[in-house]
DNA sequence: AAATCACATTAAAATCATTCTAATCTGCTT
DNA sequence: AAGCAGATTAGAATGATTTTAATGTGATTT
């Protein structure tokens, strides 16, 4: 009994399917799903063992090593970002604009510095190099 | 037949245990082969596994879990530094001036960038924290 | 719609840096 | 020389990530 008006669900899946097709990947059910808890959803900030249990708590199954590998994969595509983390778990960023990071020092929180909230006059790179990228991390602690 | 005249390497290995010893470290023989070749010898980035290396290199044995324990007791007595690392080993610093680092992307290397030569407008801390420490990497590939 | 093929996913084992454990050793003080 | 707190040790444990080798699945062709 399929309706002919889509759900916001279906009509989710088809933004992340286009979405993940415009990025080059082939929209499994798997990828779908990563994509719609991190792009549907507010946080920025995530690492393989956050996602497992926003998906175990949604009742879905997925590998381990799916997880990981759709990270890469989404990273790879630009969809996400590498963030500096203060624990051992690899982090990504959904945003994926110029920033920088506070980090909370005591809870590992990464907090977003838009880039326009300061300047920076960067040193020349070395002969025969160029700059990929700039990571600035502001660690914070309680006053 | 111990010589009255110390030998250069009694030398060192006396600053070495005095530099501890303010350091509010014990100088043991471990401790002070660390420091000997951590602070004798001109490069400024390592981690265990490379400190592993030339310990063995100089003829010595080390537990794995000395390494480590004695790298943090280094940090916390600030001897060192942590930084910033492109692979997934923690890396040190023997400079603990205020400085940031270029990162050779594809080696891991690390190079530092002298605090002067650039300038940095910083965004003012959330409330109730303040700022810990500020970390710049500059990630650099071949052109 | 069946066949096909390249690509994805999977569970489980492997890896690798780091930490823990519980026993032994060693600087330092008495 | 004795005693003790702290240090070192080998080896086991941990935990995040990757690999392996087998199975499954989108998309295309027939």
């Amino acid at each position: 009994m399929e309706s002919i008006i889509p759900t916001s669900k279906d009509h989710n899946e088809l933004d992340m399917a286009s979405m993940l097709r415009q990025a080059g990947l082939r929209p499994t059910r798997q990828r779908i799903l990563l994509a719609s808890l991190l792009f549907g959803a507010e946080k920025c900030h995530v690492n393989a063992e956050a996602l497992a249990a926003k998906i175990a708590q949604a009742g879905e199954h997925m590998a381990t090593a799916t997880i990981y590998n759709c990270l890469h994969q989404f990273e790879t595509a630009g969809l996400l970002q590498r963030v500096p983390s203060g624990d051992d778990a690899i982090m990504f960023d959904t945003n994926v604009t110029h920033h920088h990071h506070f980090l909370i020092a005591d809870t590992g929180e990464l907090i977003d510095i838009p880039a326009t909230d300061f300047k920076t006059e960067l040193p020349q790179a070395p002969d025969g190099y160029e700059v990929e990228s700039v990571d600035l991390v502001v660690k914070l602690r309680k006053t």
